[in-house]
DNA sequence: CTGCACTAGATGTATAGACAAGTTGATTGT
DNA sequence: ACAATCAACTTGTCTATACATCTAGTGCAG
């Protein structure tokens, strides 16, 4: 643990700094995989804070499953290595960002229209809402990866046509723009063939599997979880893979297995 | 808030206990999405806890994303819907149950060899360890749904060639049996097309699209994180999809983004 | 040498109090 | 009527303390 004194100013909490100076321990590689990390004790004492001050920290290593604690033992760093491209509920553009590629895209359709049935169920939105519709060809560096079909509530982000920069985030514009930020997604993963236009705007053959998503993306707008957009979309199985880590179901005693 | 007296035997934490009344009042509907929930003064006054015990309990929901809280204003359920479906670290035994499916298994192959290059390096074993290779055709309703190729360190569960039962599920086996709990696993999802022996099995045409699973399962053994399972698999796609939750990162201060 | 008791140290839980900071609505002064 | 202020209530952070429970080692009695 560095020994240079805290901030207490009030601007960042001081478990914030001391979780800060843990991590960079674990980065550095100064505590491996297995490793014993200080205890709470040592912790309060070296850098002078009290020891629920110290857990706080701690604690909030083990809820991200970056360490787990033992009782009566200590708390270790967790061996599971972190990777940074394990799917979140980030856009196109983070993830070929994070992977090194150079993200575009090719806009061929953007216009209002009345939300098709499936759409507005998945939105929980009326029948009959507009809805902005954003058909977008993904590439990275510049070669074609997928194909994305999105649809967003026009209540939520009104304007957005004639705002919105074809080679610009969604998401980026949805949070500079209108305050909308994606908290949230629950997608549906199926494999199938592409269609004839997927296809030919994909250069693929239609014989060649393909990824389809279906994808319902919320914001936290003030106190309210809203779903905002809809995505069905068609990506290049050659291309393409997805990386999960399935974690077990922590509740059990309350009834709700999350 | 029901109001009868926690228990305080120490069998059950106090704070678990108001956990598990929030929880019964939200999946009750006493308390739906979007709803305030008793503020962390008034849940010390009402059940003559302190405070911090009943922030414990709130905050545990919130780590659950079952509830979110906002400064000055109070804490609201979550609106987004607890769904049982989406992928855990589950077996496909539990997985089918879940589902309301009823799951068998055809083993072909149960037998100890040399681990493959790419087995032993995915498992972080010696060149020459010995694995046991379990190789399953996994059935819902009796209709086939996918192929699994399982690859276990023998030195982890020796003897289970003997002791396993080819109707039950292997997870639970490797917990009653040998102590082993898988406690997380990394998945990476592929789509292809599938070889001729898995199409035959699979009863689907060589160009009907398919699932590929490569899996690599870890258990807690005492304090340390141990790879336990390599598996390859091959899943009918007209058969199975994939539903995940996707979450924002949690991290953006440390540098690390998990 | 075995086995039991004890101890030091670790995390888990619980309490009581304090202050900071954000929200909301009522009150007060202009 | 309007605007500024204040009071009450919320969550966020921090401290200091206490006891429970579990682990691992030490030492002593047998």
């Amino acid at each position: 643990m560095q020994s240079f004194p805290l901030e207490r100013d009030g601007l960042v909490p001081v478990y914030v700094q001391i979780r800060k100076r843990l991590l960079d321990r674990i980065t550095s590689g100064d505590l491996k995989a297995g490793d014993l990390m200080p205890s709470e004790q040592e912790i309060s004492g070296t850098l002078g804070v009290s020891r629920m001050t110290a857990r706080q920290a701690v604690k909030s290593l083990c809820d991200w499953g970056i360490a787990y604690s033992m009782r009566g033992k200590g708390t270790f760093v967790s061996p599971v290595k972190l990777e940074k491209n394990f799917r979140q509920a980030q856009s196109f553009t983070e993830e070929m960002n994070a992977l090194g590629f150079r993200p575009s895209s090719q806009v061929f359709a953007l216009k209002a229209e009345r939300a098709p049935t499936e759409v507005a169920e998945a939105l929980k939105a009326g029948r009959n809402s507009e809805v902005i519709r954003l058909d977008r060809l993904r590439l990275a560096n510049s070669k074609p990866m997928g194909i994305e079909c999105a649809y967003l509530l026009h209540s939520m982000c009104p304007g957005l046509i004639h705002v919105f920069d074809p080679q610009a985030s969604l998401y980026e514009t949805l949070w500079k723009q209108f305050g909308l930020s994606i908290a949230v997604a629950d997608e549906i993963v199926e494999v199938g063939l592409p269609s004839a236009a997927a296809a030919s705007l994909l250069r693929i053959s239609r014989n060649k599997p393909v990824f389809l998503f279906t994808r319902v993306s919320y914001a936290r707008r003030g106190h309210s979880m809203q779903a905002v957009e809809y995505v069905k979309s068609t990506y290049r199985g050659d291309r393409y893979k997805i990386a999960n880590r399935l974690t077990r179901a922590k509740l059990k005693l309350a009834g709700i297995s999350v």
